[in-house]
DNA sequence: ACACGCTCCTGAACGC
DNA sequence: TGCGTTCAGGAGCGTG
């Protein structure tokens, strides 16, 4: 499912063709994902071009001109295809495709969301920071208000488990299940330690193996899971290799360690940690 | 301020 | 082979 690197990901490979472009015409299939569309939302789109794309933690920013700005949130299963480049007809609509926007340079762009727990909307780029899920976001982990200093305060009086804790957008804005339990496993903190009761110097040692999951996950395009299928002009879809997350009963991968590697169940979600050198 | 459980949804995987 | 059941999970929201 998209975690920050697999958005930061679709977002580039949207950028070639939808930066600068112009919406010649959206067709907005349902009512709703997750929540209902903005009113008239393809209406609204049509005629519009796209002066910037971006991204604040999951969510992909698009700003339009004039003073607009369409929100996008993949939610798990949310995917972006490309199709109409190069004289190619434009990819017909499917099932669960329900957004389709065409820009006057001929490409499509089809978003698919099965599970609809994505979300799309429309706000006034300059009040963007007032929409209510944009509003209590945390810093980007990759950006300079995430660092050590921050997080060791933030954790401070947490009685949640680190995983919990660092799960909680209010902390640090993009990181999802996945990339939670590689940190975890890579800076060697088990996923179960409250929050408050891991040293200042292991908490500091975790903000650059957070940077560096994200990074190498975005270099290699991200990663993939069940709901990302290779297909053609379809974003978003890579090839990642965990140490931990999804290895349960597999040999711990750390340098030197002979443990293997456990799942268990916080807050309803699966974590993969090594009880052996995660402590 | 914090913590927890519930909820949305469908496809894939699994069991009988 | 076919059907029913379980699971996956981002994150808002209500409650304590």
């Amino acid at each position: 499912m998209p975690e920050l690197p697999e958005v930061e990901t679709i977002r580039r490979g949207l950028l070639p063709v939808l930066e600068g472009a112009r919406i010649r015409h959206a067709d907005v299939r349902r009512p709703d994902l997750r929540w209902p569309f903005p009113p008239e939302m393809g209406a609204r789109l049509m005629g519009r071009r796209v002066l910037r794309l971006w991204r604040r933690s999951k969510y992909l920013l698009a700003d339009l001109d004039p003073g607009e700005t369409l929100i996008v949130h993949l939610g798990m299963s949310g995917r972006m295809m490309i199709s109409g480049l190069d004289g190619a007809p434009p990819k017909p609509p499917g099932r669960h495709d329900h957004v389709v926007i065409d820009t006057e340079g001929g490409a499509r762009i089809t978003f698919n969301d099965p599970r609809r727990f994505g979300m799309m909307d429309l706000w006034p780029t300059q009040a963007l920071g007032h929409h209510r899920l944009l509003a209590g976001l945390g810093p980007e982990p990759l950006g300079n208000s995430f660092h050590e200093d921050y997080l060791v305060e933030r954790l401070k009086g947490r009685r949640s488990p680190i995983k919990t804790a660092l799960l909680d957008q209010k902390i640090v804005a993009g990181l999802g299940n996945i990339y939670v339990c590689e940190a975890l496993h890579r800076a060697g903190i088990s996923p179960l330690r409250p929050a408050a009761r891991i040293a200042a110097k292991r908490i500091r040692a975790l903000v650059p193996v957070i940077r560096e999951v994200l990074c190498e996950a975005i270099e290699s395009g991200g990663s993939s899971l069940r709901d990302y299928r290779r297909a053609d002009g379809e974003l978003g879809y890579f090839q990642h290799n965990f140490r931990a997350y999804g290895r349960e009963g597999k040999p711990c991968l750390a340098p030197g360690c002979k443990g293997k590697i456990a799942r268990i169940t916080q807050a309803g979600r699966s974590t993969f940690h090594c009880p052996q050198c995660q402590r």
